[in-house]
DNA sequence: AAAGCAAATGAAAATGAAACTCATTAGGGT
DNA sequence: ACCCTAATGAGTTTCATTTTCATTTGCTTT
């Protein structure tokens, strides 16, 4: 059921897709990648490791494919191109990234939204089907780091 | 002191930067369209009627120019291109948009997300500047015509 | 008001991510 | 093995954004 490299397999065929060998390579290395968020060139070079004659469209066109049945979902950090990680329907609010604008970390974390998206429906009447939470700042280690330059500032 | 055609020069030369034609040619614009999220082109466009002799160069150039000096900040609706937006630094925790799947509108909220910024900063240490909440859905407007279609279906 | 100068501008070219084209290839069923 | 369509790859195209560079403009100094 879940998205292994076996139950993949279904996937595609319930919704009519072939799971070509190129489909394979790209789902290996999203499987291989999943604390990352690989763009669609990031893609393209690891999967070339082992597929070298896979062309840079089809990583394309398999992306916006996986999206589509519900394997991954985009992500943009606004860094002028698109991110992928996989996808998990159960968690679509649970889940916003941590941007850090020194060392361009990103963390993710599982706040719970609902109480966002019910607010929003009671109050607007939109009804949420996917949101992103989205936060720039300066992660822990950095502003460690920081810190103790001030004591020795200048050396 | 805020962001007027006057207090604007202000801001500018405080940052040593010139109060130029195409500046303020571009803050009208800005100042005429605060509800909507102009792309760099509809600015483009729209300050041509005023200015025709303006480049497409230097409009991107003052929209970034812009967000520097804290006039504006860009937001991006999925759509393949930038977007900007009136800044306001008080509300940078309270700001927030809903794009409709069915019509493309943006709606914006102002909820509270104090506590969010707080509970990531006590759990991870991670100093949040800026965030961004995008949420995807139907607004009510698109669900009440959908409902309308189920009573005369096909007609 | 004229001169000097760096900042700002505009037109054109460059860049780069993503999408498209089309001839070729490869699945999957017969 | 054959057929037919989906899928692929190489190259091309699109389009937003950035860069380049020669020219112009806004200030400051005479």
């Amino acid at each position: 059921m879940g998205t292994n490299a076996a139950g993949f397999n279904n996937i595609l065929q319930a919704w009519g897709y072939k799971p070509t060998t190129q489909r394979q390579a790209v789902l290996e290395v999203i499987l291989k990648n999943q604390d990352k968020h690989l763009s669609a060139e990031e893609v393209f070079a690891e999967t070339k490791k082992t597929n070298p004659r896979i062309g840079l469209a089809t990583v394309y066109r398999t992306l916006q494919l996986f999206e589509k049945v519900g394997v991954l979902q985009h992500i943009s950090l606004d860094d002028g191109r698109m991110r992928y990680e996989m996808a998990d329907p159960e968690q679509k609010y649970e889940h916003q990234h941590l941007i850090c604008e020194v060392c361009s970390d990103v963390i993710e974390i599982r706040e719970d939204m609902a109480f966002f998206a019910e607010k929003v429906f009671l109050q607007k009447g939109f009804r949420i089907t996917t949101h992103q939470v989205k936060a720039f700042g300066i992660c822990k280690k950095c502003s460690d780091d920081l810190e103790c330059n001030h004591g020795n500032d200048g050396k």
